[in-house]
DNA sequence: CTGAAAGCGCTTACAG
DNA sequence: CTGAAAGCGCTTACAG
C-alpha cells in the first residue's frame, strides 16, 4: 500500500496524510488523529527510499566498526543505549563493517556521497585521528564517543579517565601502597592516554616514581591481563595493587594472582574500570572487585539525545561533555601487607 | 554530485553509466572499468534512496534486538561475521532496537512496509515461536539463526546442541560421573530445549537418574553460573560434574568451586559451552576449561552467504544447516575423586 | 486548513 | 552496445 491508494482508502488528498504523519502543524490536530488511527490500523508506513529521496534525510545514524576492533562488549552495550533512544524516532542505525581504518574512512565516503545516513557516531579516538577532518570535508555530521586531542568545532562526550585513574591511584597511594601495577587500555587511544596522565600525575603529586616495567598496554582481553600480571609479579619488587583497564584484563589479574598462590586484596589490591555489563559483575567476583564506573549503556543513550537534536537541525557544534566516574570501593582493595 | 552531473562530467549518458555501475553485461567491458576508475576517483555513489525508489530494493538487511535481550557478547560476534560478509556486497544492516517481544513484531511491520531492508535475520528461537509465521504473512523475506521446533518453509542455521550435549555428558559419565550438574540456557529458548534432550538422553542411555535439582535455566550471566553451583554444593550428594552453557556461566561456576574451597578439575569437573570470544578464551583459565565449541562469527558469516543468495534471487527456502560441534578436553574435566 | 503538481535521483523497458 | 524518457512514492512550495 502506498500513500495515493491509503490516502484515496480514506477519503484525503495525499498532501494532508502525508503532512498529517509528519507531525506539520497545517493539519488541524483531529484530523492528524484520525489519519494518525487509520494508518495504525491499515498498517500504512511511507516509503523510506521515496521519503529520503524526496527529503534528502535518510532516517538512519550510521556506525561503521572495523572487524578487528569494535565488536568487543563495550560496542555492544553503547549500541544498546543508543538504539533505546533512537528508537522512539524511529531512528535506525546502519552498521557497516570494514577491515581496517582505510576501509571506514571509504565507507564514510560511500555512506556520505549515497545519502544512507545522517550522521555517524565515531568512537574510540586515537591520538593522530584522521577521522574528524575526513567526515568534516565530506560534510557528514558526527558525535564523538571519547575526545580528540585536539578538538575542533564538534560534538563529543567522554569520561573522566584521567580524573578516574588520578583517583583510583591516589586512593591506593593513601592506603599505603607505594609500586601500583597498571594495565591499560591500548597506546595510540586517547582514553589510554589519559589514564596514563592520571596515574603519573598522581604518583608525583605524592612523591612516588614512576616505573617503566609496572605500566602495560594492550586489548581488552583476559590474556593481557594475565600476561601482565605474570610479568608484574616476576619483577624483583613486585607493585602491591593494579590498576586493570576493563574487567575482562581484571578477570585475568585474578587468575594470575590465583595461579601464584596470592591471595586479592591481602597480597594484592585490585581496582578496574567497569563499563558496566550485565553478565560480568564486580560485585560478584570473590573478593568482590573495587572499580571505577561508568555505564556504556547511558552514554549511548546520551549520544542518542545528541544526535537527535542534531537530526532536527539545532546547532550542537560546540557541545561537550565530561562524565564523573565513581569510585567504588569493595573488598579487592586493602593496605599493602605490610 | 549525482549521476546527471558525474555522466556529463565524464561524457556518457545517465543510461550507461548506471548500467556499468550495476554490472549489467549490456556494457561493453572496457567502457565499465572506465567509468568504474572514474567513480573511483570523482567519488560517485549512487543515491541509495533513489536507487532505492526505482529498484524496490533497500540494500540493507534488518536485525531486531530486544533491549533486554540480544545485546550480550553472542550477538556481537555474530554481527562481527554478518558484516564482514555483507561488506563485500555493499549490502548495510540495519539495527532496531525494540523494548519487548511485541515491539519486535511492530518493528518488522515497519520494516516491511517501509522498504527498508529486504530481509531480516531471526535468533533466538523459542519453542512456540510467532515471528515465523508473522514475518511470512508480511512478505518478508528471512533466515533464522536457530530453528524453530517445527521448521517450515524458510531457511535456517543451527548447531548440533542436542549433540554436543549428548556427547559431553556421555563422556563424563564414561570417565565414571554418576551425578552430572546442568546450567542451560533459559526455559523455553529451543537450543536449551535441545540441550536438555541431548543431557537426557545421554543419562538414559546409560542407566543413569534425572535429578530435578541438579538442573537449572537461566541467562548467560556469571551470576546465574554461581548461584546455581552454590546450590548444587548445597545438596546432600553434590554432582561432580558441571556442564555450563557459556563461559559467562563458566566463570560463576569456577567462582563457586573456589569459594567451597574445592578444587576445577579435581573434585568438580566441567564443560562450558563456548560461542568462542577472543576476550575470553577457554585456553588460559586456570585450570584450562574443557568446552563445547562453535563459533558464533562463523556462524554470522555463514547467514551473510545464505542472505545473498536469497538477495540475488535464489530460491533458498528449503536451505537447513546444522552444524557440528567440538568437544575439546582440556584440565577441567577429570574422573571423579575416587 | 486542504489540494494539484513539480521534483527528488535513480533504474530499466523500449527504441535504435 | 547506447540513449531518451517514464516511473518509482514520497514531500512541499505554491495556490486557493
Amino acid at each position: 500500500m502506498n500513500l495515493k491508494e491509503f490516502a484515496k482508502s480514506i477519503g484525503m488528498s495525499q498532501t494532508t496524510v502525508s503532512r498529517a504523519l509528519s507531525g506539520y502543524p497545517e493539519v488541524k490536530a483531529e484530523t492528524r488523529q484520525r489519519i494518525l488511527k487509520l494508518s495504525q490500523e491499515l498498517g500504512y508506513h511511507p516509503n523510506r527510499s521515496a521519503a529520503g529521496l524526496a527529503t534528502g534525510r535518510a532516517g538512519a545514524v550510521g556506525i561503521v566498526l572495523r572487524e578487528s576492533h569494535g565488536f568487543d562488549p563495550n560496542t555492544t552495550e553503547f549500541m544498546a543505549g543508543l538504539g533505546s533512544r533512537l528508537e522512539t524516532r524511529q531512528i535506525d542505525i546502519l552498521i557497516t563493517v570494514v577491515e581496517d581504518r582505510e576501509g571506514e574512512l571509504t565507507a564514510y565516503q560511500r555512506l556520505a556521497a549515497s545519502k544512507r545516513v545522517d550522521a555517524v557516531i565515531l568512537h574510540t579516538p586515537v591520538v593522530d585521528d584522521e577521522r574528524m577532518a575526513f567526515l568534516k570535508k565530506l560534510k557528514m555530521p558526527f558525535v564523538l564517543h571519547g575526545r580528540g586531542i585536539d578538538n575542533g568545532n564538534f560534538p563529543w562526550i567522554d569520561i573522566d579517565n584521567f580524573g578516574a585513574i588520578y583517583r583510583a591511584t591516589s586512593y591506593l597511594i593513601d592506603i599505603g601502597h607505594k609500586r601500583i601495577g597498571m594495565i591499560n587500555g591500548s597506546k595510540g587511544d586517547v582514553f589510554a592516554e589519559h589514564r596514563d596522565q592520571g596515574y603519573r600525575k598522581a604518583l608525583k603529586e605524592r612523591g612516588l616514581p614512576f616505573y617503566e616495567d609496572m605500566i602495560t598496554h594492550g586489548a581488552f582481553i583476559d590474556d593481557v591481563g594475565y600476561r601482565s600480571m605474570q610479568d608484574f609479579l616476576s619483577l624483583s619488587e613486585p607493585p602491591t595493587a593494579v590498576l586493570a583497564g576493563s574487567m575482562m584484563t581484571a578477570l585475568g589479574v585474578m587468575r594470575a594472582v590465583r595461579s601464584a598462590g596470592l591471595t586479592l586484596g591481602r597480597d594484592i589490591s585490585l581496582i578496574a574500570h567497569d563499563d558496566v555489563f550485565n553478565y560480568i559483575n564486580a560485585d560478584n567476583m570473590v573478593p568482590t572487585v573495587s572499580t571505577t564506573r561508568s555505564s556504556m549503556r547511558e552514554a549511548g543513550v546520551r549520544i542518542g539525545d545528541i544526535l537527535l537534536q542534531m537530526l532536527a537541525g539545532r546547532d550542537v557544534s560546540s557541545h561537550s561533555e565530561v562524565w564523573p566516574v565513581e569510585l567504588v570501593l569493595r573488598e579487592s582493595t586493602a593496605p599493602p601487607a605490610s
